[in-house]
DNA sequence: ATCCGCATAATATGATCAAATTTTCTGTGG
DNA sequence: CCACAGAAAATTTGATCATATTATGCGGAT
């Protein structure tokens, strides 16, 4: 009937081990990642870290060093432009996209997610807001049933994250008023544009936190 | 002084391999792909054919089959248009910003496989046509130094090679006037906006030949 | 400062184990 | 007697590991 135990391969654990360090940004940019070191800290052989490695890579969340290294890749004002240029464009589709396809049921689901977040923000819980943010905006990107842009929009959080969690350790969680009710109310009245533009204003406010701190542009 | 013999790694030499396949349709979309096979036709052993292949599914240029294996993944209506979408988006941007850092020495690189490109399409050499359009807009879009935008592009082409693979067998290299012309000209010109244009209008009339052939929508 | 060995980490292989698919075998019903 | 469904064996393929090989970076000696 429903999920029977499935077991998870090796690969698949280290991916997400790694990924979710660095989403959280438990891996400072610049931290190197060697093979040998996960293979010890994870109990697993070089095979699986070798492919879960070649993933990260794939998809920007680590890169190579030139000579065989890898590490969390350094962020700047260039790079940080491209981030928003892309995310304001993606991020903001998937949301309309989602809209199309939500249900009242599913509202709930984003509503305990959005709670938990206030909790932690409230908190000054930096660790749980960065979990909390990620889980909302990807629980609703998911009902997108996009088989392109969903990846494309997990790799610019993948990206995005590292540096998203140095401000917020600087800068704390108080800023942090998100636009996630507007996006549900929209939702609840089937105004899929409407969507769009709340989560297109929540990541703009993200944005705009990064460049009073950093004093970088990324228009 | 510059590129020593530098020895490629395998998976890297397995990795170019079946990407540059996908690139040019030779692997079609639905297309089993088996590490054991690859092993034996590449001739080297399973890690680095795993590592590739991880990569390539990674990149979306192969997909999970569930029980785990992995084929081409197939194109429908929905997914081409979010294609369409992304493609739309990244592209012009990438051209405008390759326009910038453009100089007249690369122009003539540009040129050079333009023509090639053009005596692909006389022929009516799909393989050919492929091969150098794909290089002329990276040869182009490298220039922008891009670290998040063309990465994505380079995603956004292998999920796109197949179909388009597909419909240049189908119709043939006739219908094919590019606008790379007017890309250049707008380069030489240093009007990036207009780099821009025309890369966008390049890449409609792609995505309008897939509409007619298909009768998909794609907005 | 440059060169040479040593330590360390990455690359690549073959062997082993587990899962899934295919083939074969067998018994039942028409 | 033949056709077919279902089960069990055999084969293929994927996952993981331990090990050998190769390259890189470091530190000391010239």
């Amino acid at each position: 009937m429903d999920s029977i135990p499935q077991k998870i391969p090796a690969h698949e654990i280290v991916y997400r081990n790694i990924r979710d360090q660095i989403l959280y940004g438990d891996l400072p940019p610049g931290q190197p990642v060697t093979i040998q070191g996960l293979v010890e800290n994870l109990e697993v052989s070089m095979t699986p870290v070798r492919e879960a490695i070649r993933r990260l890579t794939a998809e920007g969340a680590l890169e190579f060093q030139g000579n065989r290294r890898v590490c969390v890749p350094q962020m700047g004002e260039k790079r940080f432009a491209e981030l928003v240029f892309a995310r304001r464009h993606i991020e903001p589709k998937l949301a309309e996209l989602a809209s199309v396809n939500m249900n009242g049921q599913f509202v709930h689901k984003l509503k305990a997610i959005d709670l938990q977040l206030d909790e932690a923000i409230a908190k000054g819980d930096v660790q749980g807001y960065m979990c909390h943010n990620h889980r909302f905006h990807f629980a609703l990107y998911a009902q997108s049933n996009s088989q392109v842009l969903l990846p494309m929009a997990k790799t610019l959080w993948l990206r995005y994250g590292p540096l998203s969690r140095i401000i917020c350790g600087q800068t704390g969680t108080q800023n942090l008023a998100d636009h996630h009710e507007e996006a549900m109310e929209s939702i609840a009245r089937r105004d899929h544009k409407a969507t769009a533009n709340a989560i297109r204003t929540d990541i703009e406010q993200g944005f705009e936190i990064v460049r009073n701190s950093t004093g970088w542009s990324g228009i």
